[in-house]
DNA sequence: GGTCTGCATGCTCGC
DNA sequence: CGAGCATGCAGACCA
């Protein structure tokens, strides 16, 4: 081809084109392509000249424009009008292939004949030359096109959409193959006839490469498309240009749960819309996205053909009662009829039960502009129970043309799964959970919200998703009555899952006796685990790896980011990898989620009918710990701990947490053997330990400290004497001493946990041991993981105190529970 | 005072 | 930058 200049006046002047051939057209020529642009165009069989403004015309049947090649749109036009379609790009009747409606075929295209450049073509149409992966063959083409006015045609049109999907699974193998083409010539693609045509496609020396990818559809009922993510051009054929312009995200990767479901056909996506005046200017966002199967069964259940037109997700005006439901422009002027008046017309839209209604179809000018309205459409949208960022559909009947109002519900925040129950549901009741993931759920619904096959929507609505949450700007009109109930059941559960920053240090306040911890910075979400107990008492969680889906066995106090992978388990370097085998065999995993699951149900009926009476947080983690030593599986110590997930600890403070609030002893309850290695003796133990040492340091410290301010105390008396003569009080640095002494012994162990060391330095001066558990147990979270100072307190002192200690714990289980007495558990 | 009506304003996003 | 559109708002209307 050498360096031609492309007809697209967006690549006009573009020599360094490149230029393929390879498409063999009926008539006789071969398809070029611009790579730059994408352009296509027909060149004659007998030269390389460029004949596209020659030999690139075709005339429709049915409006009798004529139609150029030079661009992609109208060169697969004419490719469809050469097999036996009807109507032109431009030719609103060719559409009525796509919405099924039954016209009058013209007996020079049922018989397989067709013009070209205005002469009657008598020649038959020819199969041959097709290729089996030609998305739209000939002979389907020809089937679907005399299945028109059938009572089969219908279902014809579905087979031809199912061909149609399987096809484009074919893509990329296409895509690869004309990637070959790009490096061979293209003589060499095909052995031809003396008239340059291919005797046979099985003759090719090579695959012969479909030209379709990222064009057109075969069937191309809008000039205005999306194909693989890419709009054609809004303009006519007559112009002549194609735009290619990304405007749908690239499809996500399928997720293993797709691939499990195996329900591609199910994907939501945007359709373009039906015909319509000025619909080429229609945005995607308003491209009506309803499945394959909804259709069917939308078509079904009004006994009509439904053709798709517009959708749009309701505003919180456009919900709200004032009634307007602001229509898009481009969407009023193409789908509704025309009207010159700012009052309007009635109109009547019928919802999918069948029932009537009458709504005011009006505009108002807007600058130079309009904007169009639906009005009284309260009773409406409240009888389809949709709100702001539902979505409404409109949809017309064929025949007919009756204006139907659909909707599709959307709610969801978080992808749901058994195992991570977050249950931010979007049922109709309380009680109704989803697992649905973000999902715009039943389309055309009666108000219903369905979960099926929502995974999938989930993958195809999150651009619009986002554009929801973007358009619902009064947020608070998503908080109706059972919404709201939903939301504050969910949002308990949602609690488990907060999570403090990294590195928050908390701060206590004690309201109502309840603990609670503050965090100057939000919460972060985490991820859900399960908590249980091993044979030896140690507690541990099970937390799923978010890429293998394998359980892994991870320590208490790991706090997990909201999404969590194996290699992200910097706890056992065996297991931080998604080969490592799973932790925990499948029945005592079963075991563990089926004990979960029961805690869940039971938490839902307790705090119904037991919200009075239940047992303190404290009581029920000490029961719960109990129960983890004693058992012999391994338990969801959650399923144990019912009462205390209906407290109000702080989401931190979780069934299993061994922290130093959590551990607190009940009064009453079960005691342990001083020489006890249970988790929570050993963790009293050690940060008894702890405390000791950090005792130790302090006493040590301030005795030094107060050597210092006697001996400076003593030097200052000295002076002041030696100025002021022996009037003089000479004691006063013992003075300040005895009241600071007072002070400390004073102390309320409860109102301060700063001051509880200084309380301890009072214990060492004659306080109790009980007293000394008791501000133990009253340490904050942040003291209690303080590890023991570097080299402050000798490996030997370490050991004689908790010796004591221990004996100590011996002979306060030996007491009866006095006042303050230490009883661990 | 509440609701309805008819714009007007200003933000967002596509071109 | 401008079209489109969500929403605010003032005046009219009504109970």
């Amino acid at each position: 081809m050498g360096s031609q200049n492309c007809m697209n006046e967006a690549c006009r002047g573009t020599t360094s084109s490149e230029w393929k051939k390879g498409w063999t057209l009926k008539s006789g020529g071969f398809a070029t392509l611009c790579y730059t642009c994408g352009s296509a165009y027909e060149n004659s069989i007998f030269c390389d000249k460029f004949h596209a403004e020659e030999s690139g015309w075709r005339e429709c049947k049915i409006c009798g424009k004529r139609v150029h090649c030079g661009c992609i749109v109208s060169r697969f036009l004419h490719e469809y009008m050469d097999y036996g379609g009807v109507g032109c790009m431009s030719c609103v009747k060719r559409l009525e292939i796509h919405s099924m409606k039954p016209i009058q075929i013209p007996s020079d295209i049922s018989n397989g004949t067709f013009l070209t450049n205005g002469i009657r073509d008598t020649r038959p149409i020819i199969v041959e030359n097709r290729i089996d992966d030609d998305k739209f063959s000939t002979e389907r083409l020809l089937q679907l096109t005399k299945a028109i006015g059938t009572s089969d045609f219908s279902s014809a049109f579905q087979q031809f959409k199912q061909e149609e999907s399987m096809l484009n699974k074919t893509r990329q193998t296409n895509k690869r193959l004309l990637n070959l083409t790009q490096e061979c010539s293209p003589s060499t693609f095909f052995k031809s006839d003396n008239n340059g045509r291919p005797k046979d496609a099985n003759e090719s020396i090579l695959p012969r490469p479909s030209l379709n990818f990222s064009l057109t559809p075969p069937i191309l009922p809008y000039s205005g498309g999306v194909v693989d993510g890419i709009e054609l051009s809004k303009n006519s054929p007559q112009q002549g240009g194609l735009k290619a312009r990304h405007i749908l995200p690239k499809p996500p990767k399928p997720s293993p749960i797709e691939l499990n479901k195996g329900s591609f056909s199910q994907a939501r996506v945007a359709r373009p819309p039906a015909e319509g005046r000025g619909r080429n200017q229609l945005l995607p966002r308003y491209w009506p996205k309803i499945t394959d199967q909804e259709l069917q069964q939308l078509s079904g259940d009004l006994k009509s053909t439904i053709v798709p037109l517009f959708e749009k997700i309701l505003s919180a005006s456009d919900a709200g009662r004032i009634g307007r439901l602001v229509l898009p422009k481009a969407c009023a002027e193409a789908y509704f009829p025309p009207i010159n008046q700012s009052e309007g017309i009635p109109i009547n839209i019928q919802d999918i039960k069948g029932k009537e209604w009458l709504f005011q179809f009006r505009f108002w000018p807007n600058n130079n502009s309009r904007m169009y309205v639906l009005e009284g459409v309260t009773p409406c949208i409240q009888n389809m129970q949709v709100q702001a960022g539902d979505t409404v559909i409109f949809s017309r009947i064929d025949p007919g043309g009756q204006l139907v109002i659909g909707c599709r519900k959307a709610t969801n925040i978080f992808d749901l799964q058994d195992t991570q129950p977050l249950a931010i549901t979007n049922g109709d009741s309380p009680g109704e959970t989803s697992f649905s993931g973000v999902t715009d759920n039943n389309i055309f619904s009666n108000g219903g919200r369905t979960s099926d096959d929502s995974l999938q929507r989930h993958m195809s609505t999150t651009l619009s998703e986002k554009k929801k949450a973007r358009n619902i700007k009064n947020k608070r009109l998503l908080m109706h009555n059972e919404d709201a109930m939903e939301l504050r059941v969910t949002w308990e559960e949602a609690q488990e899952l907060l999570r403090p920053t990294p590195n928050a240090e908390p701060t206590f306040v004690m309201i109502e006796d309840h603990l609670f911890e503050e965090f100057q910075e939000p919460p972060i979400f985490g991820k859900r685990t399960i908590f249980t107990s091993r044979i030896s008492g140690e507690q541990e969680q099970l937390a799923q790896c978010d890429s293998c889906l394998k359980w892994r066995r991870l320590p208490v106090h790991a706090l997990l980011s909201g999404k969590w992978t194996c290699s992200e388990n910097t706890w056992d370097s065996k297991r931080c990898s998604c080969y490592a085998p799973e932790d925990i065999n499948p029945r005592d995993l079963e075991s563990c989620i089926s004990a979960y699951k029961d805690s869940k149900k039971r938490k839902v009926s307790d705090k119904a009918s037991n919200k009075e009476g239940e047992p303190s947080g404290l009581d029920a983690l000490a029961t719960a710990a109990v129960l983890g030593d004693n058992n012999n599986n391994i338990v969801g110590a959650e399923s144990s701990s019912v009462g205390a997930a209906a407290t109000t600890r702080h989401p931190r403070h979780r069934p299993g947490c061994s922290c130093i609030v959590c551990i607190q002893p009940p009064s009453g309850k079960g005691k342990h053997e001083p020489t006890c290695k249970c988790n929570v003796c050993l963790t009293v133990k050690r940060r008894f330990k702890t405390l000791m040492m950090r005792k130790k340091k302090r006493q040590s410290d301030r005795e030094a400290e107060l050597a210092l301010q006697l001996k400076a105390a003593s030097a200052a008396v000295e002076e002041e004497d030696d100025k002021a003569g022996p009037a003089k009080n000479t004691g006063g640095g013992l003075e300040r001493e005895d009241a600071e002494e007072r002070e400390t012994a004073e102390l309320d162990l409860n109102c301060d946990p700063h001051r509880e060391e200084e309380a301890l330095l009072a214990e060492a001066a004659g306080i109790s041991l009980t007293t000394l558990m008791n501000a133990v147990t009253s340490l904050p979270l942040d003291m209690a993981y303080v590890g023991p100072p570097n080299g402050a307190v000798s490996t030997e002192e370490i050991d004689a105190t908790v010796a004591a200690v221990d004996g100590d714990l011996a002979e306060g289980n030996n007491r009866k529970d006095g006042p303050g007495g230490f009883n661990p558990i």
